[in-house]
Parts: C-alpha cells; structure tokens; sequence
RNA sequence: GCGGGUAUAGCUUAGUGGUAAAGCCCUAGCCUUCCAAGCUAGUUAUGUGGGUUCGAUUCCCACUACCCGCUCCA
C-alpha cells in the first residue's frame, strides 16, 4: 500500500469510526472513564446490526437446515477442558526482545548460537563525567573480531545518553568480563545482542471460581472461553444421544469469546472480548477434505447474501507449513479493509483431533457406533468460524458511502449514505408526517408506524425539514422512507386517498403505493 | 511490548499562563406541500492524576485511551 493511499485509508478509517460513534453504532467501552483497551460496546444501531447478521446467520445455518443444531455453551470454563485441548499448555509464545534494535523474537524461533559473550556492567563519558550503569551482553560467535562486540555494546549504552551529541565511540565500557557459551538463544542472531528474558503471553483471562477460593488453591482456576468451539466439543456426545441425529451433521453456536491480546488493533477488529459464530460440523473421515470446500463455498455464498461482494473477499488457501498440526486443510476468508486485507473466518478441516483429545482427557468414549456397519470411530470435524464482530465492521465499511449530489441551489453538497442490504439495515423504514403542524397527516402517519412495528424495526419521524429528514435515515442506512402527505389524506382526489410515497435510499427515487401494500412490499425485500 | 503521533462540546476545528470561540449536530417554539430551508431561544467541552505558579486548558511529569509503523494473531 502507498503512503498515498494509505493516508486516504486512515481518514476513511476515521470518517468510519466517527459515523459510528455518532449515530450510535459503536462507542468505546467504559469511555466515561478513559476507556478500556480492546473493548467496545454497541449502541443502539449497532445492537440491531448486529442482531439482523446473528439471526440470518442461525436461519441460514440452523433453522433452515436438519442437519445442524443449536448449542449455547458456558463462558465459564473448566480448566480440564482448555488442558485437554491444549490451550492451557499451548495458547501462549515467549518472546523476547532485542535490546539494542527493540525487534520481538518469538523465543522458539532464535536459532542456537555458540561463542564468547562479553558482558559490561555500564559505560561512562569521561568528558561530560556521564555515566550508566545496567547490565548488557554482545555475543562474539567463533571467528568475529571482539572488538565488534565492544561496538555494539558502546551502541546499546548510547542509547540512554542525554546528550545525543556525544558519539557512542567515545564512550568507556565498564566492568568487562567474557563467558564462554554453547547453543544459547540468549542473544539475537542478527547482531548479536542480549535479549530481554523470554516472557510468556498465555492470551487466556484466568478466573477464580466459588466464594472462597483462594490464590494457592489451583482446582478453583476456571478461564473465560477462548472460542466457543470447546462447549461443542464437550458436549458432542450428549447432543448426538438426545437428538437422533446422524453424521454429517453439525453443532452451532453464537457467542462471547475472549483473548488477552497483546496489542489490539484497528477498531473493533481485534478486540479482547468478541464474539463468534461456530459450526463443528462432524461426518465420516473420507467425507472431510470434501466438506470443507463445500462449507466454504458456503460461507462465500453467505457473505454475499448479506452485502459483501465476492470481490471484496479474498480466499486463502493455508499452506502446511503454516496451518496446526492436526488440519488437513484451512482456508481463511479475508475482507479488503481499509486498515488492510484481514481475516474475517477460517473454515478448518480438524480431523479428527478435537475429539480425540477430549476422549483422552476425559478418559471417556467419543466415539460414534454406525449401527449399519457396526462400525465404532471417531467422526471428523469441519469447522467454519466467523467473527461477528469482524464481520460487523466489514458489513459497516463496505456500506459506507459519501457521495456528491447538487442540491436545489447548484450547490454541491456530500451525501454520506449506508448502503447496508436491506436486510441487514438497522432500520428498516422510516415514517414521516410530511408536516408536523397537520394533525391529520400526523394521525396517519402514527397509523402506519403501529401497523409495521410488529414486523420491523421502525423509526417515526416528525421533526425538521422532509429532506434533513431522508439524510439522517440515509447516515443510518435505513433503505425507505415513508412520506405521508395531503394526498394521503384524500385531499387531492379519492385515487390518491390512502396511498404514501415511498422513497428508495440509493437512488433517492420515489414512488406511489397504497397503504395496503406496504408491508407485504417491505416484507418481500427484507427476508 | 517497542518507536512516533494525538487528546478542547455529540461531530469538525479555533484559541489563550488570567471570563474558552465558531460551524455543523441536537432540543424547544414559530414557519414550512418531498431531499441537510429560514427565524428565535437553549443544552453541552479542555482525557485522568500529579508538579511548577498568586493563577494551568496552555509549561513539566506520570498514567489512560485512540491512531500510524514494527511485532503478534493457536
């Protein structure tokens, strides 16, 4: 991306979280008090965003299907779970980090290294009489020249003058020492400076369960979930017993996860608490690779069913030397952002390792029985796993819109619209009394209002001018507006008695329809 | 976690070591027959905590949050 373009997608960025703040999409969470890092809560149209992409997605994937049923699992988790899965142990990378460069290493990634460390206890200026004390280390690999090291330490000890006039070549080493070391991954291979101790970032929120439980007391750690897809497994056997169901067949779940994340970034997109929207979709073991081709066809078929087009996504197909050790195969749905290309779902093919680990952790059978094989094994796992959240924040940047119109004056003028699909549209029509001061016209348009509510989020509007009231529903992304106007009210003719214009967001073109036929119109477009 | 930047009203910005300004938005009223009209009135702000000072929104320090780059993302 060029600085260019770049710049153009920070202030996109910002127009973006601007309108969402200020029409109450998204507001930062606990902002009253400085804020919380990572976390953001939705206002009222984000709220109804997000419910419409929820309930579409449980239709398409649980109600309209046999084949899939519904889980809602515990956030609270058991920490044998997270062992079992692996997440206790594993869910974490040490890193360290250079000291003279300031570059991060993932401590399992340094290769091993041999040679002759030459350790300082400080450097001082004899000129200015500065000095510093703070333990440092170069290491000399085999058939480097030692003074290389002292030059590298003299640039780390640089750093902390004041006075950045001072060359760092001038500077004394202190306390010089040398150690012979073997295979250490103590000191960065690029330039062979002393790293920071390798620390540990386990990304899980650990908790503590019951009243009394105390620190010491390790059977009362519990830990907030960091995928929902966990509760399906565990409660894989207790589904398939009390639901007559055979594979394929799939679990799904919506709900809160959470992820200590070391640097959340860009909005709403890699927030600590989110929420995701999980199939386990279990079948035979040769059915697998075959499955998951189909599921992401799937979801690709979903995205577009709610407004994002197929171009706008990006499929990638994982290479083995990048995906977990248990798939056989992973494709990620990515999403143009403007912040960039990033991924919105991983459809994974698992085989058959979740069950497995939870059978050995459990010491229970996981195992299916084919009654007409009489075949007993361990069904296979496809999973798509989408972020709602992340899927919120494309479904809002793809909608956003600013265009120019000219007004009555020949002045231009911006039109910021929402262009959500009707059917993810937080609102879903606007009602408007063309005048407020009529009584008859507000009488009317009231009519309407209550005869729509049960069906759809409506917003009834009276005040300010007509146009300022189309603009606002279009900031919202709200797809018509209703007008009810004198002739509704039979004042320019019996033909037109009962009929309402009714306008289109996008082309801002309106049309004549009766009262009547409103809501099947409505209906027809927002399923 | 590192480096850089930012923080004034709901939004966008101005400004000052001594009463914080404007536009837009919003609310109420008047008016108004279809695309951000007009008039009148009104609400709302210096992120948090310290320090310097007679006095700090302004200067200094720390913290927090957000943005950019790096890093990371089972």
């Amino acid at each position: 991306m060029s600085d260019a373009s770049s710049e153009k997608n920070t202030v996109l960025m910002e127009k973006i979280v601007s309108l969402c703040k200020r029409r109450g999409f998204i507001f930062q969470s606990a902002e009253l008090y400085g804020g919380l890092n990572g976390c953001w809560d939705y206002g009222p149209l984000g709220t109804e965003l997000k419910r419409n992409l929820k309930d579409y997605w449980w239709r398409r994937h649980v109600q309209e299907r046999e084949d899939i049923l519904g889980l809602d699992g515990s956030i609270l988790t058991h920490q044998a779970v997270l062992k079992a899965s692996g997440h206790v142990g594993g869910f974490s990378d040490p890193m360290c980090d250079c000291l003279l460069s300031k570059a991060r290493l993932r401590a399992d990634q340094i290769t091993p290294q041999s040679g002759t460390a030459y350790w300082f206890t400080g450097a001082s200026h004899s000129e200015s009489g500065w000095s510093v004390e703070r333990d440092y280390a170069v290491l000399a690999v085999e058939g480097t020249d030692e003074n290389k090291a002292r030059k590298t330490a003299r640039q780390y000890y640089a750093q902390f003058l004041s006075d950045k006039q001072v060359s760092p070549k001038s500077l004394e080493l202190l306390g010089e020492r040398t150690e012979e070391v073997t295979e250490t991954t103590r000191f960065n291979p690029e330039n062979g400076s002393l790293l920071t101790e390798p620390r540990a970032f386990n990304l899980m929120f650990q908790t503590r369960m019951g009243a009394s439980s105390e620190e010491s007391d390790e059977s009362s750690i519990a830990y907030l979930r960091p995928e929902t897809a966990q509760s399906i497994f565990v409660q894989f056997k207790n589904v398939l017993e009390t639901s007559r169901v055979k594979p394929p067949f799939g679990i799904a779940q919506i709900g809160k996860s959470f992820r200590n994340e070391i640097n959340p970034r860009n909005y709403t997109f890699r927030s600590r608490e989110f929420e995701q929207m999980e199939i386990e979709y279990f079948c035979r073991p040769e059915d697998g690779l075959r499955l998951t081709d189909e599921w992401l066809e799937a979801r690709l078929a979903f995205y577009e069913e709610i407004g994002i087009p197929r171009e706008r996504l990006h499929v990638v197909d994982i290479p083995d030397e990048d995906r977990a050790f248990y798939s056989k195969k992973t494709y990620d749905i990515e999403y143009e952002f403007p912040f960039g290309i990033q991924e919105l779902e991983g459809v994974a093919y698992r085989t058959d390792y979740d069950l497995s680990v939870h059978q050995k952790g459990s010491g229970k059978s996981m195992e299916y029985f084919d009654e007409e094989t009489k075949e007993k094994f361990l069904l296979h796992v496809v999973e798509p796993s989408a972020g709602c959240d992340r899927t919120i924040l494309a479904l809002i940047c793809e909608a956003f819109d600013e265009e120019t119109v000219t007004n009555e004056k020949g002045k231009e003028e911006t039109r910021t619209v929402m262009r959500f699909s009707p059917r993810m549209a937080p609102i879903k029509v606007g009602v408007f009394p063309l005048l407020k001061n009529k009584p008859e016209l507000v009488a009317k348009a009231r009519e309407v209002q209550k005869m729509l509510t049960p069906y759809m989020t409506v917003f009834y509007d009276e005040a300010a001018a007509i146009g300022r009231r189309y603009r606002r529903q279009d900031e919202v992304g709200t797809p018509w507006c209703v007008t009810i106007d004198f002739d509704t009210i039979g004042e320019n003719g019996e033909d037109l008695r009962d009929t309402v214009t009714i306008r289109e967001r996008d082309s801002m073109k309106q049309e004549r329809i009766a009262i009547a036929d409103l809501r099947g119109f409505l209906l027809d477009r927002i399923l």
